[in-house]
Parts: structure tokens; sequence; C-alpha cells
DNA sequence: TCGAATTTGTGCGTATGTATC
DNA sequence: GGATACATACGCACAAATTCG
């Protein structure tokens, strides 16, 4: 037998993939339809759809029904900065990309102010295991107080958190609700400060995965795009004060985090 | 006319993720095969085919030809430390994936050990256009040390690692190669306090992208699987002393930040 | 050791519904 | 309304890997 033939759809994807990446294809441009794609590249029907349909999953295109593929716009990769852990729901704002990349072309004039929206939707509930396990609370404790935050810049979405707080730590304070009263909006750690609960330590695990399909409709991205997902708690000594999901749509944001050097010897 | 009626894909794809989700089908069990949906949901082949085909864009199962698809397993993914900073090449070790273990700093703690080791390779080069900015040197600059690194654990390649610093700080110096003389491995905030010079700040970009081929090959994973993209800089006041691009399989490992909290007001 | 059955991966053709132009 | 394009759906075929008698 000869060499193992390469799968057909990967000729065809590869070829597209290298047009967009070139500029051939420019953000916008139409992509050869299948019908295209069958007569140019000499393959079936299958070959062309899954090639459109990988690349559509890698993010590179967004399909029209009715109407075609094009490749998409990326949003010139916003950077959301880590530095204001005040910020509410989540500890990544929105940054000016003024540094920003290699590639100009994208910039829509140096002063346009994106317009940032919250939001959010508190409830108490019953927690779900893997938060309770990560409270340290028993399973099916259901004195827990869940904020679920959306970030939207120009109304598109940008994150996705979910917060949960024990009650048991809440309770009966100014700040049971963290976006109702005097405290609103102020973030975790100085509403913990309120109450006189120190936090000391904030930690954040960091992986990719696939978005599933309840997340790719709010984030608005395509069903099994990479997202980050941020979880993190707040720390008072031993004790865990908050946990949060964050999920981030990974192809449009970039995350900062800046780490102050304390020299110790 | 009626209701649209729902997809008959996603009927399957519904109740397995469920089956999942809800522990029926536990982490390396066997799905059920292409013709065992078709019998057991009364639907055709593509309809089968696409909701496994979804499921595996998911992450949820893996497929093997010839064998089956069985439902992933994902407490394989290790966690990288980033706390240590004086680690060379890269602020990201291996921690045990022991199951939030705070206290432990070594890697070892649970029974099996991982094997971890270095390669390096230090050479004095022409800055990369990107490199050469973020350095803040003329482009073209010729004085610029680079240092590759691939961290291996028990052999099998966990992150490659970039390393660039301008020689019109470290040339005539004990620490102008990295890894070589009193201070190798030391790391770059103790390299560069060596010379007297005060690192105070680390500033890190997070990023999500699909590998290229070389990266593929290095990392041993497929081409256009994604990879966290981590560009380090470190800072001594203004100066840029260092930066560094970083490159993890992004299935495979996620990365724990830990931040102390300093309380200013 | 070998071969048959199973399963996935890839490929083909065709058909219908629906959205867009 | 008609042409085009994508989404979904059916069925069939073969190669390669795996499993198992």
């Amino acid at each position: 037998m000869g060499a193992p033939t390469d799968p057909v759809y990967l000729r065809v994807l590869a070829d597209l993939r290298a047009q967009i990446r070139d500029g051939m294809l420019q953000p916008g441009a139409r992509v050869p339809s299948r019908n295209a794609i069958i007569a140019r590249y000499g393959v079936g029907e299958t070959a062309a759809k899954h090639a459109l349909q990988v690349l559509t999953a890698e993010g590179l295109i967004e399909a029209r029904a009715g109407s075609g593929s094009y490749v998409r716009r990326i949003p010139a990769e916003r950077l959301l900065e880590h530095d204001r852990l005040h910020f509410p729901g989540s500890p990544f704002g929105l940054a000016q990309s003024a540094d920003a990349a290699d590639g100009d072309d994208q910039g829509q004039a140096g002063g346009e102010a994106v317009r940032l929206a919250w939001e959010h939707h508190a409830e108490r509930v019953q927690a779900p295991s893997s938060v309770a396990r990560r409270l340290r609370l028993e399973p099916g404790d259901d004195r827990v107080m869940r904020t679920r935050y959306l970030l939207t810049a120009d109304s598109s979405p940008v994150q996705l958190a979910t917060s949960y707080e024990p009650m048991s730590i809440t309770a009966g304070t100014a700040v049971l609700l963290p976006e109702q009263g005097q405290f609103a909006g102020r973030g975790v750690i100085a509403r913990m400060g309120v109450i006189g609960i120190q936090v000391d330590q904030v930690v954040e695990e960091i992986a990719v995965r696939p978005s599933l399909s309840a997340e790719a409709g709010a984030l608005d991205i395509a069903l099994g795009a990479p997202v980050l997902s941020i979880e993190r708690a707040h720390l008072a000594g031993d004790r865990v004060v908050e946990v949060c999901d964050i999920l981030i749509p990974a192809d449009q944001y970039r995350l900062r985090y800046r780490i102050p050097v304390t020299r110790p010897e």
C-alpha cells in the first residue's frame, strides 16, 4: 500500500485557512460556498461541508443560512485587565487597547468609547456539588446566595460570571445582596471588609475548554468555540468566602495580570 | 404551519449529555455506538454521527477508532502553579493535582512523582520585530540573548518558552547566559538582582489561539489544537529587562494564580 | 496466529426545509 | 416568485483500528 492519503477535507481546510491568514480572504469577505468548493477542489459535498464546519468551529468564519459563509471580523482582540479587584462580579475589567497590537488596520480611531453594561440577578439557591466542595460546605447546603452577571460591551457579550457566597457569612448583614444597597458594585473584598472579614488572598484557576450550547448561546459564540474558564475564590485566612465561575470567549479577549514584585532578601 | 420541530440530533445530544452530567455515564464508560444510537433512538445515521461529533467537539467524549466512544476523564488535567517567580524560563511550575492541597510547595505531594526535565538553549539573535517593540529596542537590534526552553513531565512536553533579554543590560556580567554559571536556574528576578537591577513588576498577557505546525510538533499536539499563549514581561521601573513567550497545550493544563491582597485604606 | 465482527473516520449522493437576496 | 445557500436528514460504502473468538 502506498502512503496513507490525507483526508480530502484537510486539503480544502488548509487552503482556506491559509487564504484567510494571508489576507487573500479579508475579514468580511465571502468564503466559497459548498457548491463552489465542490467545483473548484473537485471534492464531494461531505468534504466541503466538513471543511466549512471546522472553520466555523475554529471561529475563523461565520455561516449565515441563505446567504453564505463569511470571514469573521475579529474585534481586535480586546484586553481584560485584572488589576481591579473591586470590580463587581469579576476581577476583569475592560482595558483600553492603547498600546495595542502590531496590526493597526482595524483601529476604529483612537478615541471611541466602549459602552459597558452589567446585568445581574441574585437568588438564594442550593449549592451545586462542585460549588459546595469549593466553599467547603455540606453537599446540598441551601443557604447560598448566587449572583449571575453578564457583562456586555456595545451590547455584545464579554463575560458571564456566576458568584456564590455562603449565607452563613452574609445573612443579616447589609451586604447580603452583592448588587443592592449602599455597597453595591464595590466588589467582594470591600463588601467583606464592611462586615469585618479581611480577604487576604484571591486564587484563580484558568482553563480553556469548548463552550457548551447554553454558554455559546449566552456569549453569542459558536457551539464548541473555546472559552476561558476562570474559577476564582476569595479567601480570608482559611475560610473561603466567595467562589465565582467566569466565562470569556477565548478568541476575542486576552487577560492581563500585573504582578507587583516585593523584594524579600 | 405548526411548530418548527427540533432537530433530531439535538434530542440524542441532550439525552447523552444529561446522562454524562448526571453520572449515569461515568468517566471512562462507553457511549453507545452509532449503530446502537440508531437502534435505540430510532434516528438515521447522520443524526447519530452528528450527535457524537458534537459531544467530541465539546470535549465530553473521546472517540477511539475501532473501539468506541468513551466519556472523557477530565481530572487528568494538570495544574501549573504561578507562584514561583524564580522558576527558570517560566513562572509556571508543575503542581500536583492532589485536590486542593494548599500547603505543599513542591510538586511531589501525592503518590506519583512526576519526572520533570528542562531543555534549554541560549543564542545571540536579532530581535524579531514584535520582540523589539516589547523590549523597546530599535527594530533589528542584534544584541539580544534568546533562550529557548522545553519543559517535559515524564517525557511528554508541557510547555515551550522563549525568553529574550537585551544584551545592553547583561553584556559583560556573570548572568549573560541565563542557564550557565553560578546563577543558572535562579530566574530572571534573582539574576537581575545580582547585577543591581531591581525587578518590581511582572506583566503577563494570556491569550488562546490554534497551534501552528511547528508548535504542534514541539508540544506533540494536533495541528490547530488550542494553546495558551502567555506573553510575559519583567519590568524594572520603566525598563523592560526581559520578555518571554510561553506556550502550553490548552486542553491539558490549567494555570493557577495566587494573588495576595494587601489592605490599603 | 488469524480472521471475523465491530466501531470510528471519511467519503459519496440525494432530499427537504428555511433563510436570504 | 425564483435562485441560491446553509441546516438537517436519510442511506450507503469503504478503510483503518480494535476486539475477540
